[in-house]
DNA sequence: GGTGGATGCTGAGGTTACCTCAACATGAGG
DNA sequence: CCTCATGTTGAGGTAACCTCAGCATCCACC
């Protein structure tokens, strides 16, 4: 009985994953924005500046990988590049003004996305799941 | 009071399916096969034989997609492919013998893995999660 | 009992989001 | 000042998808 629940337990995670992720990608979607950019605005709208390598560890990717984001985004005129006055090797990546702004304008459109989607449980549930996914990291 | 509960709630959720994620990536590593294979032979040991078109629909990938997945686990060994006798235009696949030892071994180290997890939580817990979960989807 | 349109598979080629490895510039300690 | 470590990026690779077009076959209708 319990063995049907827990392996029951991994796949409707799953499938709730697969509709969250979807919902989040309609979201994004007026912006033209992918998932890992949003995830490093998000990131950049938390600090002042960050170096290359710092934005890499936050997202956990690679530093390579941080480049190609960042690379999109000031594409975009979201981000730029500066030196880092304490190394020369370093660069230092933040948020533009009009990224800052849409920063903000994608955060509240991902956090409406989330409440409609977690609005279907009663305020008792979403503390009982906050809970147990806390217990799990 | 809540926003902050439920911009955590999908936050919370990412963080918990990322160490789920890895874990089943883990438990998969001794067999060599991608994530994707496994979902494939999973849904394999689940019926006799499948076109590849219906096996496709079942990942929810495009038949175009479930088409390399075969080829992989063919060239593994894992899986046939068949004429099928009641239209000459479709592919039947079908686990070898080979193939279902795999797929059952493999599930039974996810099922394991699973339970690894989702044992930081006492029963209670798990029983609640499995509920509010089956509520979201 | 053809024949035109739908269906099933796959080759060709593209995309996204990652990765590693090595080059190059710079920093820091002996 | 020389060696070694560190920060970024070019080159090139991978997994898991995708679309689009081509070919074989199937089916319904005339």
């Amino acid at each position: 009985m319990d063995e049907h629940e827990e392996t029951g337990l991994s796949e409707a995670f799953w499938a709730v994953a697969r509709r969250l992720r979807h919902l989040t990608k309609d979201a994004l979607a007026p912006w033209q924005i992918t998932p890992s950019q949003s995830r490093a605005l998000n990131v950049l709208g938390r600090q002042e500046a960050l170096r290359l390598n710092e934005l890499a560890e936050q997202l956990r990717i690679a530093p390579r990988s941080a480049t190609e984001v960042v690379d999109d985004l000031q594409a975009r005129g979201l981000v730029e590049r500066r030196a880092d006055p304490a190394d020369r090797r370093a660069t230092l990546v933040a948020l533009t003004g009009p990224g800052r702004d849409t920063a903000q304008a994608i955060e509240a459109a991902r956090r409406a996305e989330a409440d409609r989607f977690f609005s279907a449980l009663d305020p008792d549930d979403r503390a009982q799941l906050g809970r147990i996914l806390h217990k799990l990291t």
